[in-house]
DNA sequence: CAGGCATATACGTGTCTAGGAATATTGACG
DNA sequence: CGTCAATATTCCTAGACACGTATATGCCTG
């Protein structure tokens, strides 16, 4: 994993464009229009996007159309990868918590 | 999700923390002699997890011990859910491309 | 090839943040 | 209560970075 793969998503604007590629395929133009962004600071964020991977563009006359690429974010899910024994935890908690209000249960109800 | 999730994953020495929470339960001192950070630093490295709920701590005596918690990573897992139809498509392109090879294939052994 | 559109880059600036040094807080214990 | 150990907080500074303005590049069309 990159360091920087987190610092490229740190940016909410970075996320939007993320966001709004993943929808289709744009133009440089058509995410400074649809998110609410000046086009230098556009390119700039697409710049980083794609040197981290995240993108990639082809060119269509003048235009350049940019494509959300998953390799980084496979490389993120694969580092959540240990971490999701967390859940695991949380569902064990959860059942043990469970249990305990199924015992309650049973005291109130049946004899011992 | 909270904006500020992956700017506090962006810090390279907050993601070694992690890891190592991730490992055991550690107090300040045993992550400060395990990675090689101030105590202040790691204190503050610390404030930001525990505020971003990452890390919970409980009181042992003089020792805060810290332990990672699940909320902040399954928010990012579903933050990811959207993007994992990428894989889709790269296994799809990787299939047609491999179609193309076998009909390649075809077309030098088999006439059509 | 001139002029215009789409995109990229350069530069200056304000903001945010990580880290170091010093200090404050909190709990244990004689 | 004084002292020590563990941790938190404050203050300061240096570096990174996002944005705006201005300018450069590249490609199309008349």
């Amino acid at each position: 994993m990159p360091t920087d793969t987190f610092a490229v998503l740190a940016e909410p604007t970075r996320r939007l464009i993320l966001d709004q590629l993943c929808t289709s395929d744009s133009s440089v133009g058509d995410l400074v229009d649809a998110l609410d962004v000046s086009q230098p600071t556009m390119s700039k964020h697409l710049k980083v996007l794609r040197e981290a991977g995240f993108v990639s563009c082809r060119v269509d006359a003048q235009r350049r159309i940019y494509r959300v690429e998953a390799p980084p974010f496979e490389r993120l899910d694969e580092w959540l990868e240990p971490y999701r024994r967390l859940w695991a935890r949380h569902l064990d908690a959860l059942e043990r918590h469970l249990d305990r209000q199924d015992h309650a249960h049973d005291d109130s109800q049946e004899q011992r």
